[in-house]
RNA sequence: GGGGCCGUAGCUCAAUUGGUUAGAGUACCGGACUGUCGAUCCGGGGGUUGCGGGUUCAAGUCCCGUCGGCCUCGCCA
């Protein structure tokens, strides 16, 4: 080894040790005679000092260390002067009085340095993506990333369960998100699929009697990309065997507590909350409620069934809601112009209207005040349960555009009002999907989940009668109003899976050809088995603090799927897509 | 595919209503300095205002297009 320390251990026990460090230079302080240099490795910075009259030569290169340059430094640990210790290092009461200096490696001048204050734009952070990746805060990501792993193989070994290895290389399924394709050279014009998940691939484990099975599984889905989504992302992927849907959620609240364990974070009382999907829609307007805090959602319809304000009465009238939230104490905070930007943030979401009142003097003062009488208006601050000074909003729609508004307004006031501790973590559970949504686009049934999700077995009748009131085996885990785990009991059983497959309008000759292997396979002794897979990244993001899933993935894609330091995607030689038997036709213009 | 924000020195930003030679901090280069830790002080170099076109006596500023980055709706079983 080059070191016998590093950068981030040394302190007030080593004094005398000699030692030798290696690192990047951080920063440099030439005072013609001391020259103080901040080194910094993987776990830490220590300060070296070079001294003129000591080691007159040592010091004359020192003078020449320029920012992120790599040097060894050999030199003897003190106790640094009781006024000069540096309460923002760990190392800060000590620093190396250096005796030999080795440059290492020099470096170009930096576009940027990790250590500034203000940040460069992120184009140019991920085109020096191993710059970036030197900040503390995107080492420390990647330090509890792998302190997740570390813990989710650990708890799966000690339950028995299999890490396996599913191929990259797959069959494309057409449902589901857009696949990305890898062409096949020996078999001209088929190509073969990256996953989505390893959804079939440990289905057919489970068949195989492999019993339990887990996965830190890469996936993909060539989709428009979020904050918190990246065309490829990893799933802490799991199936079981022989289980009912309380197994899986048991075995994974021990997971979710080990995981929270392993980063220092306390332990949620087990078992975690469940909730049912009809519950949290009504509550709080969404299948990923934010339970942090409460402003839930509040339906007022039979109060204003009847009142003037003919957007309310209407909308009651044509079989929609009028429902809203009460964001505590808000009145004086949200200006006429800052209520604007939110009737224009919940038109994103298809609300034609924002209504909203403040709360003053025991009555409602609005705008729209007018068409309510005094009856009225105590009945809305009773319901609301309202006080002087609260802000009111209210949609009035069907529950497909009102709710993922209010939802999305409940989240984003929720957090400008500060109703919660960023800090916190809920987490909890959503359970008795719908197995079937209706897509009004296409007047066909859609699979909530996927469509090897076994219906709750007292709803199975309503299969041929009522889909969709069809319960799913399904369950979602949600943190902090965010979707970090999905799963469900799947159909072991052909017959059902007939019967679901026609409900979604794939017939049989349909489902042989794009699912025929997992069919067949079902036929030859498929145990009732069902699993899930947690989002990895999202975790990761969450258990953080960061806000950008780009933050937490080594060499992440930007929005439009390209990575700036390596220039993927790239155009590639005639030759090679003649192999494949490829021709490119790009659009005109 | 739709909506929004952004692009000026290596970097972070400024530049009045369209008006002088596009500035500051930092980084970089040279010099001074023995206890700094966002060191300090003195001096210096550094610009295709993303790119292309248009309007104008005059464009960093206005208009059109385009490229790139971010946020978002749709999309993501």
């Amino acid at each position: 080894m080059l070191r016998t320390h590093t950068c981030g251990e040394l302190t007030r026990d080593h004094e005398g040790t000699a030692v030798t460090l290696c690192g990047w230079v951080q920063n440099w302080r030439d005072h013609g005679g001391l020259v103080f240099v901040d080194l910094r490795d993987r776990y830490g910075i220590t300060q070296v000092v070079f001294n003129p009259q000591s080691h007159p030569d040592v010091h004359a290169v020192a003078r020449t260390l320029r920012s992120e340059w790599v040097i060894q430094v050999s030199g003897r640990v003190v106790l640094r002067p009781s006024d000069m210790v540096n309460p923002n290092i760990a190392t800060g009461d000590i620093e190396v009085r250096a005796d030999a200096l080795k440059i290492l490696n020099r470096s170009k001048t930096p576009p940027f340095e990790p250590s500034a204050f203000d940040l460069p734009n992120e184009e140019l952070r991920l085109k020096y993506r191993y710059i970036d990746l030197r900040r503390p805060v995107l080492r420390d990501a990647l330090v509890l990333r792998h302190k997740l792993t570390q813990a989710a193989r650990n708890y799966f070994d000690r339950h028995g369960f299999l890490e396996i290895e599913t191929p990259m290389l797959g069959r494309s399924t057409p449902e589901g998100a857009r696949d990305y394709l890898v062409p096949s050279r020996v078999h001209p014009g088929s190509f073969y699929a990256l996953p989505q998940s390893p959804q079939l691939y440990k289905q057919i484990l489970m068949v195989a009697g492999l019993d339990r099975y887990y996965q830190i599984a890469r996936c993909f889905r060539d989709e428009d990309l979020r904050a918190d989504r990246q065309p490829e992302f990893t799933q802490i992927d799991v199936e079981m065997s022989f289980v009912e849907r309380d197994d899986i959620l048991q075995i994974i609240d021990g997971l979710v507590a080990e995981m929270l364990e392993a980063v220092g974070r306390s332990a949620p009382s087990l078992p975690l909350p469940r909730y049912s999907y009809a519950e949290v829609m009504e509550r709080f307007g969404t299948d990923k409620p934010d339970m942090r805090f409460g402003m839930e959602l509040v339906d007022i319809s039979s109060i204003v069934a009847n009142c003037e304000f003919g957007v309310f009465r209407n909308t009651i009238e044509s079989g929609g809601r009028v429902r809203g939230l009460n964001a505590p104490q808000a009145a004086e905070k949200y200006s006429r112009r800052i209520i604007d930007e939110l009737t224009r943030f919940v038109g994103d979401f298809g609300a034609k209207g924002l209504a909203f009142f403040r709360v003053k003097d025991g009555a409602l003062d609005s705008p729209i005040a007018k068409f309510f009488d005094s009856e009225t208006q105590q009945a809305i601050i009773r319901t609301m349960d309202a006080r002087p000074g609260d802000l009111l909003f209210f949609v009035a729609d069907k529950d497909a555009v009102s709710s993922p508004a209010l939802a999305a307004l409940r989240n984003r006031l929720g957090r400008e009002l500060q109703l919660y501790d960023p800090n916190d973590l809920n987490v909890l559970w959503v359970i008795d999907f719908p197995l079937f949504g209706w897509n009004e686009d296409e007047r066909r049934w859609d699979a909530e989940h996927h469509p090897f999700c076994f219906p709750v077995v007292e709803d199975i009748p309503l299969l041929e009668t009522d889909p969709g009131a069809v319960r799913a085996q399904s369950y979602d885990l949600v943190c902090n109003g965010c979707e970090a785990g999905s799963g469900s009991i799947r159909i072991h059983d052909p017959e059902v899976q007939g019967k679901v497959f026609a409900l979604l309008g794939i017939d049989a000759a349909e489902a042989e050809r794009r699912f025929g292997f997992l069919l067949e396979a079902l036929r030859y002794g498929a145990p009732p088995h069902g699993g899930i897979a947690l989002g990895l990244d999202r975790w990761v993001m969450l258990l953080s603090g960061l806000t950008n899933i780009r933050d937490v993935i080594a060499f992440p894609k930007t929005q439009r799927a390209a990575d700036l330091m390596t220039g993927a995607p790239s155009p590639v030689d005639e030759r090679q897509l003649r192999e494949l038997h490829i021709r490119v036709d790009l659009p005109a213009d």
